[in-house]
RNA sequence: GACCCGGUAGCUCAGUUGGCUAGAGCAACUGACUUUUAAUCAGUAGGUCCUGGGUUCGAGUCCCAGCCGGGUCACCA
């Protein structure tokens, strides 16, 4: 783009909006208002019209009380002496119409100098049209901001029959909605709804947890040794100290201190950060719920995930199912269950238990597994499953017991030394929440750091490194506790049926422009 | 990282076998219209055809390289 104020350079569209904004000017009208005080929302201004109307309270002419409204103005038809536009607010939208007449000359001519996506005041009495649409019959109009650049609105047409909202000639780029997510929000209300979804659910979720008396606490983003989850980390330097330092992959190690440290039911909202590559399901810095309750185990948290789903469903739906993808899920509590390795078994018709590496890793060959590269007993189990088992988990499943070598932070069964008491819960065929029975025996936790460590020797990369001061954490005693992690965008795309966890956060990675 | 698809006006898109001055709808501008609602009608203007090379008398179109995006897969306990 040009030098600001470059005017000769603009382009026709941008030119001809800044010469409106000199021109207003010179009328004496400022064009970046200072505030404006609506009296109503543009829904509460239809409700209170209706309710008149209902009252017969309206006055001979049909019309209800004056009031004053504020929006951006989102279509416009121009009928010489008047003239109806849309004026949308964070409520809804609705119409106004402009009389020559009712505004006087000087008022009416100003208008010209009015656009599409411009923020107005208006305010007069609200009415009902020839086509039956409440609209505010304006008196006075007030710009609040000069739009100087087009949005690319639509033109929006409803249904007779149905009812429903058909847009024409929209703004459907992908790449320029998540790149100027202003402009997807400002001409799309139902992307506002998913965002104001997404606020209510985190709400949802941090209202749940306060009830049951845990404390939402805040640990350190950047740390100087990453763990709590296999990953890899971004990696900075603090200046002062010369000394690298990682942007946490988990919250996991931290929360747990603060278990031996008697807080004893702890959760934080946080950002995660994986350096690893984008998908519709991973964006490289995501949204994780942890928490962290004493004197629990996998069981209790399973039953406390069930609850948690429940209360947020009935807060913010108030409906216990989803669309999600086409499929129709129901959360209905217990949520089935079943066993990572005994649900591979069947899916393999051998018992696992019983097969040699050399067979387990032929079975990934068959299956298609790539890239098995350095791959442990465990993560061929894991990979078969996700191969075979996994697609077939769409209503909520708990998937539990998974081998100890996949699960480094978690508890040995308490019938079975080669298993571990975790959970996931599957949604729609996707990982949501993973929790386990919380490893607190500091011996065993070391000899599992150091069998993660030949891992990572053996070739993979994202084996957990051995933290020092985690394990004396817990020599000085853990109690028994529940953990869960809850991938929150992940949920999100659930609740508000979007295929891309980009749909779910406002602003996306991408690769920068230019 | 692999494969497929795409990038043309502010937005949404056409553009044939390589051929004259690159088109349409919406938005914009000028004019008409005081209950319209994808308002309507008449007219006008608006382009780095993603970038850089190449082939050709001639490239939006064909070839090569690159950039950016979307989708699928891989990666991702």
């Amino acid at each position: 783009m040009t030098v600001s104020g470059d005017v000769e350079e603009l382009s026709q569209v941008l030119r001809v909006r800044r010469e409106k904004l000199t021109a207003l000017r010179d009328k004496g009208i400022e064009p970046f208002a200072y505030s404006f005080d609506a009296t109503a929302a543009t829904n509460e201004v239809i409700a209170a019209f209706e309710e008149a109307e209902g009252s017969a309270s309206l006055s001979e002419s049909g019309q209800g009380e004056s009031v004053r409204i504020a929006g951006r103005v989102v279509s416009w038809r121009d009928m010489g002496k008047s003239a109806f536009a849309h004026v949308e607010d964070a409520s809804g939208r609705l119409q106004v119409y402009f009389r020559k007449d009712a505004l006087g000359e000087e008022a009416f001519e100003s208008l010209d100098l009015a656009d599409l996506g411009d923020w107005l005041g208006v305010e007069g009495p609200a009415f009902r049209t020839r086509t039956g649409e409440v609209t505010v019959r304006a008196e006075r109009w007030t710009l609040l901001t000069k739009s100087l650049r087009p949005l690319p609105l639509g033109k929006v047409e409803t249904d007779a029959e149905t009812g429903e909202r058909i847009v024409h000639s929209g703004f459907t780029d992908q790449e320029a909605r998540y790149r100027q997510r202003y402009a997807d929000l400002a001409v799309h209300p139902e992307v506002r709804e998913v965002f104001r979804t997404r606020s209510r659910v985190i709400s949802a979720l941090r209202s749940f947890l306060d009830g049951e008396g845990f404390l939402e606490v805040e640990t350190p983003v950047l740390q100087p040794l990453y763990g709590g989850a296999a990953a890899e980390p971004f990696v900075t330097t603090h200046k002062a100290l010369d000394q690298t330092m990682y942007l946490r992959i988990a919250d996991e190690l931290y929360l747990k201190r603060l278990i031996v440290g008697g807080l004893d039911r702890v959760y934080e909202v946080s950002k995660d950060f994986r350096n690893e590559g984008l998908s519709r399901f991973h964006n490289p810095e995501f949204t994780m719920l942890e928490w962290y309750q004493a004197f629990t185990d996998y069981e209790d948290q399973m039953a406390l995930v069930e609850r948690m789903l429940l209360h947020v469903l009935d807060t913010v739906l108030g409906r216990r199912t989803l669309t999600y993808a086409g499929n129709e899920l129901v959360f209905e509590a217990p949520f089935r269950r079943i066993g990572l390795v005994a649900s591979l078994s069947d899916a393999l018709g051998t018992d696992v238990h019983e097969m040699s590496d050399a067979q387990l890793r032929a079975k990934a060959e068959d299956v298609g597994v790539q890239d098995l590269k350095g791959a442990g007993r465990g993560k061929l189990i894991d990979k078969l499953f996700g191969e075979l088992v996994e697609p077939m988990l769409v209503e909520p499943t708990f998937v539990i017991d998974h081998p100890k070598e996949l699960s480094p932070l978690a508890k040995q069964h308490r019938g079975d030394a080669r298993l571990t008491e975790r959970f996931e819960l599957y949604i729609g065929g996707v990982e949501i929440f993973n929790g386990f029975s919380e490893l607190n025996d500091p011996i065993d936790q070391r000899a599992r750091f150091e069998s993660q460590a030949s891992l990572r020797a053996a070739g993979d990369e994202e084996a957990h490194p051995v933290d020092e001061d985690y394990i004396r954490a817990l020599e000085y005693g853990m109690p028994p506790t529940g953990g869960v992690g809850m991938g929150v965008d992940r949920f999100l795309m659930m609740v508000t049926d979007q295929s891309s966890i980009r749909d779910v956060i406002l602003f996306p990675m991408l690769r920068t422009e230019d």
